[in-house]
DNA sequence: CTCTTTCGATACATCGATGTATCCGATACA
DNA sequence: TGTATCGGATACATCGATGTATCGAAAGAG
């Protein structure tokens, strides 16, 4: 062979994949800052000599398991806006994104450990902007294919400056859900605040759940 | 005296605030969950003893320094709100209140570790909520002064909805900004998207600062 | 000015986390 | 199936952070 390959590769990723697994846990329920390695091991049933075989340092692993997820989540974005609703309108799909973006609470609590993370070092910064220029990317295709059926409001500017706007209300309501826990009111008010950002002001909004009437 | 009041408080007091200061430089430098007790009694130049004279933990120094800026944040926001330009207009109090919610970097970094402590523990997630109650109490003045003058679009519901929506807001930009550094972009991208949505769509964006055309 | 109380410094003991070196069992390949 | 290599466990050394107990000095009260 031209590369040194490794021979073993089953066994290694099935740890390495454990691993993964059982540090979302522990982040998640702990938060980065206050896990230590061997916690992460003892979780996923290992010793730490299974982890300094696979990992160098702890925010490796923080990275790794990031970019993991993050293109799970990118994935399912993507697929969940390229299905084309009947109608090709805005509601539709805020509903679908909203549903998607609001699944996982532990994924929010990991991803803000990441985003504190990501503030004061600039390479993980860059894979967290990639994330989210990723998701920007599906949310502009998608507004794209739907101009024409619903207009855009002018004030945002273009197709991605609607985008980048639904990032941030994203972002805003990820924030109050981590606080009060709530995901439904969660996803309620995403919905309400894409709907007030997405289309005319003067439309009647979008309601499918009766939130505004509970 | 009833109370067993403490004989000296001026030297204590002077202790405390400059360790609230030293800790604050730290956690922004370096995040919460990378500092030790030592490194912020170093930056103060005090020894190990004076910070156990004054908390039992550095969670508990963490949250006696965030409500310390918390309250002068909310201060500023008050009053900036508090003042009435002289049309009432809703676009004048978008610009003020994000000239002074995105002031300090600093500040913005270390509310989001606040945020992340607040995300596992409910005891701190109350002191961060009221501190976001009351940010929403001053908006939610100001927009109740101002309707009339500025019609708020339906799709928010009420005042508070509103409120909430600058919040998230806020909230929004702030996760941008903490990943690109790029202060001046951050107020004129809340400013835009406070205007998108405060504002009817029909009506043209304000832009003082001309950051659409550049 | 003296005295008492308190505040912060110093020294010490302890605990936990880290990293490494080594060893044994598992696994892929001939 | 034999075997050479790899992966994870174990043991050890080290380092840093924490908490406490004690001491000297500063500051308010009289």
């Amino acid at each position: 062979m031209e590369e040194t390959a490794k021979r073993v590769t089953r066994r290694r990723l099935r740890t390495r994949a454990r691993l993964l697994q059982a540090a979302f846990e522990v982040f998640a329920a702990k938060g980065f800052g206050r896990v230590s390695i061997e916690e992460v091991c003892e979780a996923a049933g290992f010793s730490r000599g299974a982890f300094y075989s696979n990992f160098a340092t702890l925010d490796e692993l923080f990275f790794a398991l990031y970019q993991e997820r993050a293109d799970l989540i990118a994935a399912q974005v993507t697929e969940a806006l390229a299905q084309d609703g009947p109608g090709l309108d805005v509601p539709t799909a805020v509903d679908r994104v909203t549903e998607v973006l609001l699944l996982d609470v532990d994924w929010l609590l990991v991803k803000t450990d990441f985003l504190v993370h990501a503030a004061r070092d600039p390479e993980t910064a860059r894979a967290l902007l990639d994330h989210r220029a990723r998701l920007r990317g599906a949310i502009s295709d998608r507004l794209c294919r739907a101009r024409g059926h619903t207009e855009l409001p002018a004030v945002l500017g273009d197709v991605d400056g609607a985008a980048h706007a639904v990032v941030a209300a994203y972002d805003g309501v990820t924030v109050q859900l981590l606080l009060d826990k709530d995901v439904d009111a969660a996803r309620a008010w995403l919905g309400q605040l894409l709907t007030a950002l997405l289309t005319d002001g003067s439309r009647t909004p979008h309601d499918p759940a009766g939130t505004t009437t509970a």
